[in-house]
DNA sequence: CCAGTTTGCGTATATCCTACGCGTTGCGTA
DNA sequence: TACGCAACGCGTAGGATATACGCAAACTGG
């Protein structure tokens, strides 16, 4: 007997946008959603998205596997969940800041710090967002640019490429740093010297020539992408001063 | 006994390079890695990367499940193989080209078709490229680059930026149109109309207002991936002037 | 105290990847 | 020509996975 008579969302997003029906009787439930969801989290952090498994995630809670179903449809239920839940929420500035740049780039680099801490997140499919707090993020990068003379078109292309920017910036970050081994830096820069032959590849071989890939200690990982926020939001601002004089 | 004795690289790069030693004796085989390869990238097109197994794959190649393993040690070496055949050679330009905003434009262009075509790359691990198809695209968007005055750093990090916008708009136009139903471009839009509360998320609500969401007939999909790629160019075009000046 | 409702969970099934080892085939060589 | 070995194809089996189904336990309102 499901619950959606009137209503044609799916069930999933009924409960994330609290609309479900609070039932109050029966017995006391020992597991609930937030706890479900925030060990799956916790595990997926900690063991990578590979290991999550229903039977991992039930031995976590002390309970069994199938107990998990009273509260989750399915584990992509589980997922969107997680995904609801784990970025947490967006940094605040009013509608129309002044300062978009400053403000879009807060936004971008908090976004980053999101995807470091839950790798799993860029491991997931990229579908459009559908739940509350994935959208409060999407709202407050439109806000970021509240302020400038973009048409509402504009203003979400130019968020969809900081999105896609950050998303796979943290990708690439992430799935270098979480190999298996200590393979350092300097690996993946030693492996592609061995394998780019300059007259093959002559473009790519003058970048490693150049140290592009060797570790710089003076630098952190964050450098390189702040690097590339600048200059995306260079383009941001091209379009920002077009539309002024216009 | 494994053949990588005075070689630490991996097996599955080896093949990828060629530097498999031919071994001409024994029987003659029925199955091949290229056929493999070739199955599994025509499969995961058709039915998605869900559906692709190692037994649907032996169905489909008329053998066993386990004859695949003669030729590829695990399913995710079969994905490194896919990864690295499915997206063909990259386009042709020469070192240094003249034009480089429509030498990268083409490229883009080229990749986000690659990517359209086989909707399952994106849903793959963004690791760092370490074979040679891959390799290749690297080096043609690095010499899109080859005749302005940016340092090899600059370079490296403009593409990186084309990469992940290309990428990124791939994933979100995938996994909105390769819904199961006929689920057409408005029932996204509808669903944020009836989620995004003006007083909750106004920067949204206004952005949907305008019809952003809303499905334009005259224009095609492409046309916002062409309007972001334009931004973005904008800002490696900055980059450029900057440097020409300096 | 009882009926109804909700939770927790045991069982069972289908599917998946893949370690292991056996029989078969065909080339290179004696 | 005949033999031996290397490489191939594949059958079996084991462990892990998600999850449909149904029943027992526990709690609450009457």
């Amino acid at each position: 007997m499901p619950d959606d008579i009137g209503d044609e969302l799916p069930h999933a997003l009924n409960v994330l946008w609290g609309r479900a029906k609070p039932k109050g009787r029966g017995r006391t439930p020992a597991l609930s959603l937030e706890r479900i969801v925030a060990a799956a989290v916790a595990l997926a952090d900690e063991e990578g998205l590979a290991v999550l498994s229903m039977a991992r995630l039930a031995e976590r809670l002390g309970c069994a596997p199938m107990s998990l179903y009273r509260h989750v449809a399915s584990k992509d239920d589980l997922q969107l969940f997680m995904l609801a839940a784990a970025p947490g929420p967006p940094p605040e500035f009013g509608t129309a800041p002044a300062d978009w740049r400053g403000s879009l780039t807060r936004w971008a680099v908090e976004l980053f710090g999101v995807y470091l801490r839950h790798p799993w997140i860029v491991q997931l499919v990229n579908s459009p967002p559908v739940d509350p707090g994935q959208l409060a993020w999407l709202d407050a990068a439109l806000r970021a640019l509240g302020g400038t003379p973009l048409d509402p078109r504009a203003r979400f292309s130019m968020v969809m490429l900081v999105v896609h920017y950050v998303r796979g910036a943290a990708q690439i970050l992430t799935s270098m740093t979480a190999e298996p081994e200590e393979r350092a830096d300097g690996a993946y820069a030693a492996l592609l010297t061995e394998l780019a032959d300059p007259g093959r590849f002559p473009a790519l071989a003058r970048t490693i020539e150049a140290g592009v890939f060797a570790p710089n200690p003076g630098a952190g990982p964050d450098d390189d992408f702040r690097a590339g926020l600048d200059h995306l939001l260079d383009g941001v601002g091209v379009a920002i001063e077009r539309a002024t004089r216009a």
